[in-house]
DNA sequence: TCCATAATTCCATTAATATGGAACTATGGA
DNA sequence: TCCATAGTTCCATATTAATGGAATTATGGA
C-alpha cells in the first residue's frame, strides 16, 4: 500500500525534517547542500533519506546546472492527509475536534 | 518527537489494517481475539503490534472479563493530522485541494 | 481448587533501516 | 582539458523492527 509508504518516509526524524524544510523552503525548493547545512547532516546520509522520500513520491528534484533543487510534492502529502482523514477517522470527533483541521473552516 | 513515533506506528502494513478494524469498530471497539481471526494475524504477532499501537498513543485498552477491549484514539490521530496539516502544508494547495481534507467545509 | 479461554511476554531468528566515510559521477568555468 | 564544486552511490557496520512458536499470566466458571 504507497500509503505505508508515504507514512514510512515520513515517520523518521531526519526525514520529517528535511521534508519540514522543504514545506517551509515553498516552490524555490532547497539543494543538498542547504539541507545538509541546515540540518546538519552529513552529505550521504541525507542523500539515503532523499532517496526514500523521492520513492514516497513526496518530493521531487530538478537540476539546475551543478545543483539539485528538491521541493515538497504538495500533492501527494494532500492524497495522504484524504486518506487518513477519510479511512482513520470515519468521521468522528476528527472532523469537529477542539484545534480545527482546517484553519479555514 | 512524538509526532513521529505516530507516524512510525501506522507505517506498518499490519498495523494501519489494524488501526482502520479499531476506527470502523468505533466505540465498541474489538478484542485481540476478533483482530487476530478478522486480520488473520497470529496471537503474538498481533499483541506485539498492539502494544506499539499503545505506544504511540493511537488505541486505548479496557478490560473486560477475560477478555480486552481495544479501541482508537481519535484524539491522539487528531492531533497527528492537525500536525501533518499545520507543519507540512503550510496553507498550500493542501487546503484547497480536489479532494477536500475537510468534507464539511 | 481445577480447568478452559484470552491474551501477553519471552526468545531466537530474520529482515529491514540508518549511518557516514570513501570512491565515483556530473556540471560548469578557467 | 583540467579543476573545483555539488551530489550520489558504494560499502561495512550498527541498530531497530518484525515474526511466530512456546511458555506464562489473568480471569471466570464448574
Amino acid at each position: 500500500m504507497e500509503v505505508v509508504q508515504s507514512l514510512a518516509a515520513l515517520a523518521q526524524a531526519a526525514r520529517l525534517q528535511v521534508f519540514r524544510a522543504l514545506v517551509v523552503a515553498g516552490p524555490q525548493g532547497m539543494t543538498p547542500g542547504g539541507l545538509s547545512e541546515a540540518l546538519a547532516l552529513p552529505a550521504s546520509t541525507l542523500s539515503f533519506h532523499l532517496k526514500e522520500l523521492m520513492h514516497a513520491g513526496l518530493i521531487s528534484q530538478q537540476r539546475d546546472g551543478r545543483n539539485l533543487i528538491y521541493r515538497a510534492s504538495f500533492e501527494r502529502m494532500n492524497d495522504l492527509l484524504a486518506y487518513l482523514t477519510a479511512h482513520c477517522c470515519e468521521g468522528q470527533e476528527c472532523l469537529a475536534s477542539a484545534t480545527p483541521i482546517c484553519t479555514t473552516c
